[in-house]
DNA sequence: AGCACGCCGACT
DNA sequence: GTCGGCGTGCTC
């Protein structure tokens, strides 16, 4: 029974060093934080390291992975190990090394980072295979046994026969449906000795009320074949002593055809019989990605593993296993994936490297394509970074030479990319949500019966103040950001840092009283749109309708069959949909985020521009943007307009720069919860002041920040920030403060390493 | 994390 | 004299 526990002293064969009377394990317990303990490991025991194991602690027995076997322990009175998973061990050298350096650089126990790279199923141990009884013909009968049969037990003589004529092992539920027998019938097969009753393995297979046709390689472009070329160069299996290859980040302009150059990569790698590794953000897994992908390996789809939060407990299971035994060698999956217990790996890719989902927002916060990178180079194994917007950070380590950039710069099409019209709205008086050049540019295309999508990055019918005569915007003093319009209380209130105002009458700029609370959601945007196109087939796609499942298929579906005109939505629209047809984009307002102190909104909405824009006009279709915007010349606009990265990084970077970060790319920061704000504040206060006590050169320690005094999930958050250019000598140093605080019990601490994050 | 242990007050 | 409440600290 693989994945149970093993009995020890069934064991016959043994993990035993010659000559050597005793081995000891080093054992992570589950559950203890990252406290090791001994075990002895019983004579004729197989034990090897990453194995997970069942070990008495105090009382009870509870689950541990073994670190490393010795044959000397310091601890007396060691107690013996009670029982061994069976099987491969869980974790291969390569992914507890993994874990080991996770638990330092991310300053988590070592036991959270097992908990990431090995699922709660197989953690467990509780989760078996499934299996079924299968009936096989172990005697074909002769003329007259056949008739004998069919005169006294026609049953019997039935269900052999229609097992004879199957011509291969069935279920007995099948066999059952096949002809008229019953389990007796069957049985009494097998006491005759015509059939054997075995069980067999099952697996869950979470695709297989679906098919696939196999389809064939695309032929690359000359762009995609030097990128391709220069990926597969890295591919063939290293040398000893040679050096590990650069990351590659391809940056492709959408419809640039990355994924088929993953796709033949991946396929080069299986043809040398090593693995692969896809990662996808978690939101474009379920259609697109995965469909194509699937159908390219259809000839081989059972190595093919996907990963995902949607499975169920069984098939995750399962899925892990095949896996694990080598039955599955090509993973699909979002970030978790990138633990897939492969062996011989061979390529990594990660698709969208800039998609904020591959961060992980529990303990250990890792992000999902770094780990990728490390696990690359433990491995000694390529990897493929893709975007059409790449993260700056990945840019950064593609100047500073860490990384090779492909560029692909034209569409697989040849089509060109749409231009994008910016719109002022400063100007634009008559109708806040609809400017009256997208109003003519949606009427023209509803007359060619032609398809628009009209993107806001907001939900709901959300407000803010504007003077409509001179443009000012309320903003938060501190934040930056445009105030929130509170109705009820008739205050405006920053959503960031909760500074509070009363809502004014007149514009506190120029005192015209024609200021207004405005802001528009996506509802607003589809009750406007069709009041003034009453004929017109209005939809709207966001994450209030994405709740009920067969309403975002139905809209879905019914957009690509040309029933819906105009489609309003949100980022969701952005992310690995493809929409053929659409032949207008419109951007409501581009300048959600940009005012904000935070580090990665311009960048966030250079990338969302840019992605929602690449979705007008394919194929022979000829496609418009326009963007409303009140910034109409921050760089985040500015480029995307273009769809070009060149320069884009160095002005973000300058734009940074206004907030006076000094030049410490890595980021930890640790936050201070607590339900009561006196034990919160005095605990934050300990930390900085222990943290600045001995603190390694070139960092930078910020004042506690406090949080604002209005409760959030009714706790008080404080945070400090620390930078430095020594990530992980940083990490070290924090954790080692860490570890010798306590903090009173309702305090929790919560620490996230991000690399790069201010660049 | 759990659970034994121990210290103290309330009760048969 | 015994039961049980909860605070402390240890577990290979």
């Amino acid at each position: 029974m693989l994945g149970g526990m093993s009995s020890l002293d069934s064991n016959p064969a043994g993990f035993q060093l010659d000559g050597v009377p005793s081995v000891f394990a080093r054992v992570v317990v589950d559950d203890f934080g990252s406290r090791v303990f001994d075990y002895s490991v019983p004579k004729g025991v197989v034990v090897q390291v990453g194995a997970r194991v069942r070990v008495p602690v105090r009382t009870r027995n509870v689950l541990g992975t073994v670190l490393e076997l010795s044959n000397s322990t310091e601890v007396s009175g060691v107690r013996p190990i009670a029982s061994v998973m069976s099987g491969e061990p869980a974790l291969n050298p390569a992914l507890l090394k993994l874990a080991a350096w996770m638990a330092d650089y991310y300053c988590c126990p070592l036991e959270a980072a097992i908990r990431s790279v090995l699922p709660q199923v197989i953690r467990k141990s509780e989760m078996t295979h499934q299996e079924r009884q299968v009936v096989r013909l172990i005697q074909v009968p002769s003329e007259e046994g056949r008739l004998a049969l069919q005169s006294r037990a026609p049953l019997q003589a039935a269900a052999l026969a229609a097992l004879e004529q199957a011509g291969t092992p069935l279920p007995v539920t099948e066999l059952t449906k096949l002809s008229d027998a019953t389990h007796a019938v069957v049985r009494a097969l097998e006491r005759k000795g015509w059939v054997a009753v075995e069980m067999e393995r099952m697996e869950r297979d979470p695709f297989r009320k679906e098919h696939f046709v196999e389809d064939q390689n695309l032929t690359l472009n000359p762009e995609q074949t030097i990128a391709f070329a220069r990926v597969c160069a890295t591919l063939e299996p290293l040398q000893e002593g040679s050096p590990v290859p650069k990351p590659f980040l391809l940056h492709g302009v959408t419809g640039s055809g990355k994924t088929e150059i993953y796709l033949q990569a991946i396929q080069r790698v299986l043809e040398q019989g090593r693995t692969a590794i896809m990662l996808v953000p978690e939101i474009s897994l379920t259609p697109q990605t995965v469909e194509r992908f699937r159908s390219r390996f259809a000839a081989s789809r059972h190595e093919v593993a996907v990963l995902h939060s949607h499975l169920s407990e069984g098939e995750r299971h399962d899925e892990w296993h095949r896996i694990r035994s080598g039955r599955a060698r090509i993973v699909i999956g979002a970030r978790s994936a990138v633990f897939a217990p492969v062996e011989n790996l061979g390529l990594i890719v990660v698709d969208e490297e800039h998609e904020p989902s591959y961060k992980q927002e529990e303990a250990p916060r890792y992000h999902g394509r770094d780990i990728a990178v490390l696990r690359a180079h433990l491995e000694r194994c390529s990897v493929l970074l893709g975007s059409a917007t790449p993260s700056l950070e990945s840019f950064h380590n593609v100047s500073i030479g860490k990384y090779e950039l492909l560029e692909i710069a034209s569409r697989v099409d040849d089509k060109r990319l749409p231009y994008i019209r910016i719109i002022d709205m400063r100007m634009e008086s008559r109708n806040p949500v609809i400017s009256g050049k997208l109003l003519t540019a949606i009427e023209a295309r509803l007359k060619k019966r032609e398809q628009t999508i009209l993107f806001l990055n907001r939900r709901g019918f959300s407000t803010s103040m504007l003077c409509e005569k001179c443009g000012y915007v309320c903003e938060c003093p501190n934040c930056s950001i445009s105030l929130t319009f509170h109705r009820g209380a008739n205050r405006i209130v920053c959503h960031i840092c909760g500074h509070l105002a009363v809502a004014p009458s007149k514009c506190p700029e120029c005192k015209d009283p024609g200021i207004r609370q405005k802001g528009t959601g996506t509802e607003r945007v589809e009750d406007v749109v069709q009041k003034i196109f009453k004929t017109a087939v209005v939809r709207r796609m966001d994450a209030d309708v994405m709740q009920r499942k067969e309403a975002f298929r139905e809209t879905l579906s019914a957009f690509k069959a040309g029933k819906i005109d105009i489609l309003v939505g949100t980022q969701m629209i952005a992310k690995g949909l493809h929409f053929p047809n659409v032949t207008l984009v419109g951007i409501i307002n581009a300048d959600l985020g940009l005012h904000m102190p935070d580090f990665r909104a311009g960048e966030r909405t250079f990338q969302l521009l840019t992605q929602v824009a690449g979705r007008a006009g394919r194929g022979d279709v000829e496609g418009e943007v326009f963007v409303q915007s009140y910034t109409p010349f921050s760089p985040a606009i500015q480029f995307s307009r273009h769809h070009d990265f060149t320069g884009f990084w160095e002005q973000e970077i300058e734009f940074r720069k206004q907030w006076e970060y000094p030049p410490f790319t890595h980021l930890i920061l640790i936050q201070v919860r607590s339900v009561h704000q006196a034990r919160a504040e005095f605990s934050i206060q300990t930390l900085a002041r222990r943290l600045g006590e001995n603190l390694p050169p070139e960092v930078v320690l910020s004042e506690p920040a406090p949080a604002p005094l209005e409760k959030s999930h009714g706790q008080f958050r404080f945070h400090l920030m620390l930078r430095t250019k020594a990530i992980l000598r940083l990490s070290r140093y924090v954790r080692g403060v860490l570890d010798k605080m306590t903090f009173p019990e309702d305090v929790i601490v919560t620490v996230d390493v991000d690399a790069y994050h201010l660049l």
